[in-house]
DNA sequence: TTCATAGTTCGACCGTAGCCGAAGCATTGC
DNA sequence: GCAATGCTTCGGCTACGGTCGAACTATGAA
């Protein structure tokens, strides 16, 4: 008498440390090799490779093939979203298995989620736009409206590129440490990627966190005023 | 090297198919007890009893005494929508352990999610509400407006009562079969308790489908027209 | 009090699944 | 061609954790 799909099976799959290690380290949405998250999750490379098909064999990452590298991602922002989620649910009996550092702090205040930026930043961007109506909440997701269409053009972005590709331009994404939702999707990638190229932030290498420059935090403090 | 909260643990917990069973009949908002439980889950009293501690321990579940019995909730709703998001993504590889009948095509029409209505009907109801603007998106959450207001009142629900109360009145939760919101919180659940006392529809007892009447279905359509 | 029902704890059993190292493919570079 | 690198497969070990039944505690009913 049971209802409904099995999620005994794909939360198991979740639930092992080395995989979930895995599943964590690929939430940047940067594409990392066997070898990388082998030594990432610390088990030995053939054992993250048995891991790496199972996940592969439920969909949760997508491998793919260049040269004799074979990289991974997170199949889509569908899986990144339930991670998020179920570090909602671990972070408020603080079940942080991190070593506290400098670097965690940085990661409340800014860090990267599948490939935008999440973090308080990240939920202020998106409350700002949305606050100045240059995003609208349409149903479950978000999109721009003609100010905002204009807006992000004069950020530097190109909107029509983003609007003809594939992927969603807009999607919401709920923030593990905020409990606020964040702009993900198509354009949240774009913006993060701006502000990279101009030199606001850059990415630590080796973590989720993202560092603030002196100068980006002025800019982001104009571009993105709290409403 | 791991950031952020530790999902494997809280993952494993739900990993089990065991437990898996146990919540995933927990989502109807029902209190069970332990022996209800181990029945659903097709476990001895003593193995359930080891598996509804270790849920509990992680808050996952909230159990309550009363006289010899112990009941059993889900925690929150948050735990709620981390399930159904998992049933998400589970569902769409079609991993459904459900022996298919007509219950099952039920489910996908009505169901019980926590404590409110899910499934084709439940977002039905949430998209009126929202196209009518008797309900308004706010950031990641959703708020009654003057209109709303007037409207749930004039439907038989104690509006003032449920803004005293110590839940959040609306919440979203998202729906797996049909990947779209559908209201949750303390409304969601007073909108369907109202309309099983109306005689609109009702709980199919041991599962978590909701059977809607004749009169329901002439009644809902009238009272959530699609916009 | 005595009995019955509900749940917990304990001990023992057993299977699954994670782990590693070694050997085997595949791809690139020399 | 041969060597080096990256990954996969295989075999065998181990341990963790799920399972049950039995003994124990607690609450309520007769």
């Amino acid at each position: 008498m049971k209802e409904g799909p099995d999620i005994s099976h794909i939360a198991a799959l979740i639930g092992d440390p080395a995989r979930a290690s895995i599943l964590t380290a690929l939430m940047d949405g940067r594409a990392l090799t066997a070898s990388e998250l082998a030594e990432e999750a610390g088990v030995g490379l053939s054992t993250a490779s048995g891991h790496l098909s199972k996940l592969a064999e439920a969909e949760l990452i997508a491998p793919r093939k260049s040269g004799r590298h074979k990289y991974f991602n997170l199949a889509d922002a569908e899986v990144a979203g339930v991670l998020e989620a179920l570090m909602g649910l671990a972070a408020r009996k603080g079940a942080t298995r991190v070593r506290t550092g400098p670097r965690d702090a940085q990661m409340q205040v800014a860090r990267v989620c599948y490939n935008h930026l999440a973090g308080r930043m990240g939920v202020q961007m998106y409350r700002s736009l949305i606050g100045r109506g240059l995003l609208a909440e349409e149903g479950e997701d978000v999109a721009l409206t003609g100010d905002g269409r204009e807006f992000v053009t004069g950020f530097g972005i190109d909107v029509t590129a983003l609007e003809t590709g594939r992927a969603r331009m807009c999607r919401t994404c709920l923030d593990w440490s905020e409990r606020r939702n964040h702009l993900a999707g198509s354009l949240g990638r774009a913006m993060l990627t701006r502000m990279e190229d101009q030199g606001w932030m850059r990415r630590d290498a080796g973590s989720r966190a993202v560092l603030v420059t002196q100068k980006g935090k002025a800019a982001f403090a104009t571009a993105f005023p709290e409403t």
